[in-house]
DNA sequence: AAATTACTGTTATTTTAATAACAATGTTAT
DNA sequence: ATAACATTGTTATTAAAATAACAGTAATTT
């Protein structure tokens, strides 16, 4: 394996297991193609051509079998030691982050947060200790964390960006409205909740 | 105008705007393509390309008028009257949502938030009042509500889509990680934070 | 046994987005 | 005055993603 997959199918993948889990413990073994589809409401040639992509094969009249689909996709989205992620700024999205993990089974595991607010800090939330933004660099090398989850206001992204980077981070989610700029060895996601409530805004005007 | 934009370049459109803003406030009131590429990390041939689009022209050796395009941004993107806003769930999620948009100075208006659970409703939260599900739908009738943000669990996803529709919603932005699925005439634009994570997560293995 | 059906897997086509190439032109330097 | 420069606006090309078309085939029906 290891071709290189689009963007797109990748996320869709994360998906498909989501949903593949669903179906598992509502007890069914074999899925078709057309029935993921319709769970993510997409069409089922999509589906198709992504499992062909990662070289998984199904049965004819059949369909997928859930659980070695399920294994499939693990194997090529997950690590096998797993990752370890921090979340940086523990305002209300920070917190909606760490909540939405707590509980999921996954490889991801939030290890660590930070803060720079003394109040906030030296506390456990859903879980994960919560540590003072200065132990950042130090705890993010010692402990390996490969991933971070940017939450804090945009004026203070940029700088924890570059600390981050600087700690030897691999991947940033950026939720902050800043754009950042992070050397190419760093993968960089943004994700920006305004432009895309404009976005809807926008089209809905259109329509 | 009201050629059809390209969907990227509308969500670059609400950045450049943010960028802008930000521009002005500094005191500097013309910009060349290239400036603006720099603060999103993007070409300075996507900038020229995209203000092509939307008709505006700069002038030559001094760029774009900061003010003038910020103007035609909002002409685009924004309604004269603007749009009513209504945030569904009010989690960490939904309140980080309010957190984001409160102060910001938009056409568009966060007027009613909405959950379930009693203890959070017949309150204000950053200027919002909230209040219970079960007024949602004659709420958003009544005042106009035409854009909805869900953030809710995902397993009341559905049946809030279903709700929003009813009561005439237009646009829809799901956080939650339930795909949902809404007739032709709703936009909905949907904005998974765990599939978004495992995919960042795909990629920092990769490399 | 032949035809039909209901699926998969794959290639071909179209659509959308990004990038590159470059012509046009006012400004500055010589 | 001429040449070099810096910048825009636009067209052409490439790349990425989605969709369509269809061949293959086991199961089912006739």
């Amino acid at each position: 394996m290891t071709r290189k997959l689009p963007d797109k199918t990748v996320e869709r993948l994360s998906q498909y297991r989501r949903a593949l889990l669903n179906t598992l413990s509502g007890g069914k073994h074999h899925i078709f193609s057309h029935e993921i589809a319709n769970l993510l409401h997409i069409t089922a040639v999509q589906v198709r051509r992504d499992i062909m992509l990662i070289g998984y094969t199904g049965t004819l009249r059949q369909g997928y079998d859930v659980n070695e689909l399920i294994d499939i996709i693990g194997k090529i989205i997950d690590t096998r030691e797993g990752q370890k992620v921090a979340v940086i700024g523990i305002g209300n999205l920070g917190r909606a982050i760490m909540g939405y993990f707590s509980g999921k089974r996954t490889r991801l595991n939030i290890v660590a947060a930070f803060d720079s607010n003394p109040d906030k800090t030296d506390k456990i939330y859903a879980g994960v200790p919560c540590y003072h933004s200065d132990k950042m660099m130090e705890i993010i090398k010692n402990e390996g964390i490969s991933i971070a989850v940017i939450s804090v206001p945009g004026e203070f992204a940029e700088k924890v960006a570059e600390d981050l980077t600087m700690a030897g981070i691999k991947g940033i989610l950026n939720f902050s409205p800043k754009p950042l700029n992070v050397p190419a060895h760093v993968y960089l996601q943004e994700f920006d909740m305004l432009t895309m409530l404009e976005k809807v805004a926008y089209f809905v005007k259109k329509s």
